[in-house]
DNA sequence: GAAATGTAAGTGAGCGCTCACTTGCGTTTC
DNA sequence: GAAACGCAAGTGAGCGCTCACTTACATTTC
């Protein structure tokens, strides 16, 4: 098999475990059974490859975001299919999932610029929804982040193997719930 | 000025702002205005600055949690004493909260071990009200998760500069009311 | 056969940390 | 009361070592 996809799961799983600076070229190079050359056949540098896997997972996660939030009609549907389709992409990936989830303070200044980051997405959906007289008014940067918080600390307490080997699907209608009554909350 | 305060500080700042792996025992000692020799008359290695200085303020909270919950009545209350108590610590000194909180995972494997880090007691504290039927039956993993969750991503979006310069406490009456609908959400 | 891919053995910048030394200050000695 | 002493606190050049990255060569692919 080639070396690429191999460099890939090695540097996720260290990443993980060990975190971004913590990790060694050598230690990457040995778990894909490869040397440390190989890799700098496929990136540029150590911490290209860390942002490429997280650009990649970022990507996939705020389209995803984007789309399901257009299709669903209203706020608490929307907010249904947001985490449905989010614990989706953890569940089919979860090792890159959960890379994304434990360094997206890491990589803040480079997804940050463009506006198009998950945190602002979800605050403009709450913005729309109060001019709509969907939800009582009240502060959406405030309101998002809260939101947010019940999806991610789930997803992290998961990833500290907190919360058993279930999907984190598994938890999605309580999940739900949770968000729907956060939006309402005053 | 004693130098010992001053590199405590100034490790904070850079601890903070660059992460603690980046961030060179050299940085902190010009930071500070003293020599790199001055900081291992403190402490043993960075590491161990950086340790002491995350446990000083994790105990402080773990502390506080225990006793604000243990003095409130009822599960409400508990809730909003918490709250109000966790953004009290956050803006007396919001250098060290900060730091707490953006290197938690960092430093997980040092606070897990003993059974009392504020995790398990939210958790436990939610297992007794289902017990004393204040609250519905669900997993209380999941909703101690999700509850932190609500002021966790709410300071962490303060700590990235999404709130504006307003103190964690003026947020505390909506995160309580947050954190109260994530409780009985089912 | 040449372009792409992989390897083994480097290289040197920069890191945490040490250590011989200095400084400032309170205490003892006569 | 001042010289002698002790000691905690601070200095900064530099050491040993690790790290990301490079190079020169070999192998595979088409």
């Amino acid at each position: 098999m080639s070396a690429k996809p191999r460099i890939e799961r090695a540097a996720l799983e260290a990443f993980v475990t060990e975190g971004v600076d913590a990790t060694t070229t050598k230690t990457i190079a040995a778990r894909a059974g490869v040397s440390e050359g190989a890799i700098y056949r496929h990136w540029k540098s150590k911490d290209a490859l860390a942002l490429g896997l997280f650009m990649d997972c970022h990507r996939r996660l705020s389209a995803l975001i984007a789309d399901e939030a257009a299709a669903a009609d209203g706020i608490k549907a929307k907010a249904a299919a947001l985490v449905k389709a989010y614990c989706a992409v953890a569940d089919e990936d979860w090792l890159l999932f959960s890379f994304h989830l434990l360094q997206l303070h890491h990589f803040l200044p480079y997804y940050q610029e463009d506006g198009r980051d998950p945190v602002t997405l979800v605050e403009d959906l709450i913005k729309r929804a109060m001019i709509h007289a969907e939800l009582p008014p009240g502060d959406p940067r405030v309101l998002a982040a809260m939101a947010i918080g019940v999806i991610t600390q789930t997803a992290q307490n998961k990833a500290y193997g907190r919360l058993g080997d279930d999907a984190l699907s598994a938890h999605a209608p309580l999940m739900t719930a949770a968000v729907q009554a956060v939006l309402f909350a005053r």
